[in-house]
DNA sequence: ATGGTACCCTGAGAGC
DNA sequence: TGCTCTCAGGGTACCA
């Protein structure tokens, strides 16, 4: 399900669960999923306790006390469930009680996680369900992680101050990649995905299809573009967490709960409407680029 | 180094 | 109903 938001939004809804608790087992039914899982990976994680719970671009990170890191990635179609007490039962819920998710689909629930911790009285079960099997799971020593091929050419985070007009025009520069992709391209910028590059490139008035070193001017300084760029890039990323992410095909969040965001998309998956751009009068359009579908104003987004 | 493509996998929805 | 086709929020390997 995931870009940056989703996985946030994972990542906060699996902390209370997570964070502070022991592993008494773990459940692996398959070899692997999009690689094979690390030699002895149940056995490593077991008895472990889970520090804390982080994320870096669109990876969690379980932080044990042995100093190694349980690194998670959702790929296209993974997602976590929370389950407390005893689910299998037919119980009603208590009044007041948490939504209980039920597995969609049993068969995919690749990994659980039986949790025991202060947060809640019940023990409990972190299942992770990936139908497309592009998720995967390792495990990396905390020392290591900063040098970790998952992570040593990582970009920046969209998040926060720190994607500014200037420091987009240097990751900018001189490439001829459209900036659809170069947005895409995890090494420049780590956590944006198809969807949220779509939203900010039409917050911003730019073109999917624009040479990405042109929003930058012969000067080598940042245009009027990029400014705006770096500015929508943030926004939505920001509107996005708050939301709770987006929740596309009823995929839910470990809570059960919905997020919201995909009622904000001006243009991903619009293709037909009326650009929602005051006074514009475009129209959506849908091109493929680099094998993904943009979305895109061709009037407004130049 | 840079940019483009094919491919990994399953399920949902559209169209016939 | 059932078939076939296309598409899906990601990332990597490999090519020119």
């Amino acid at each position: 399900m995931p870009e940056l938001p989703e996985v946030e939004t994972v990542r906060r809804g699996l902390a209370p669960s997570f964070e502070d608790a022991r592993i008494v087992r773990v459940e692996q039914r398959r070899p692997d999923l999009r690689f094979p899982f690390p030699e002895r990976f149940a056995e490593r994680l077991t008895g472990r306790l889970v520090t804390g719970l982080g994320r870096r671009s669109k990876y969690l990170m379980a932080d044990l006390d042995d100093g190694s890191v349980l690194v998670m990635h959702l790929g296209m179609s993974g997602s976590f469930r929370v389950e407390m007490g005893r689910v299998e039962s037919e119980e009603p819920e208590m009044p007041g009680e948490f939504h209980i998710p039920r597995s969609k689909d049993p068969r995919h629930d690749h990994v659980v996680f039986h949790l025991e911790g202060p947060a809640r009285p019940d023990a409990v079960r972190i299942v992770y369900n990936d139908p497309r099997r592009f998720g995967f799971m390792t495990l990396v020593e905390r020392a290591a992680l900063a040098s970790h091929p998952l992570f040593e050419k990582l970009g920046i985070e969209p998040t926060g101050n720190q994607l500014d007009a200037d420091l987009l025009a240097r990751l900018f520069a001189n490439r001829k990649a459209p900036l659809k992709a170069a947005l895409l391209d995890q090494r420049l910028i780590a956590g944006l995905g198809n969807i949220y590059v779509c939203e900010a490139l039409h917050r911003a008035g730019l073109s999917p299809k624009r040479a990405a070193g042109t929003i930058v001017t012969k000067a080598g300084r940042a245009s009027a573009g990029a400014e705006r760029l770096a500015l929508a890039i943030r926004e939505v990323i920001a509107e996005a967490i708050a939301a709770g992410g987006s929740s596309l095909r009823d995929h839910r969040q470990a809570d059960g709960t919905l997020g919201y965001f995909q009622h904000a998309f001006l243009v991903y998956d619009r293709e037909g409407a009326p650009c929602p751009r005051q006074g514009c009068g475009g129209t959506v359009l849908r091109e493929v680029q680099g094998g993904r579908s943009s979305f895109f104003c061709g009037r407004c987004q130049k």
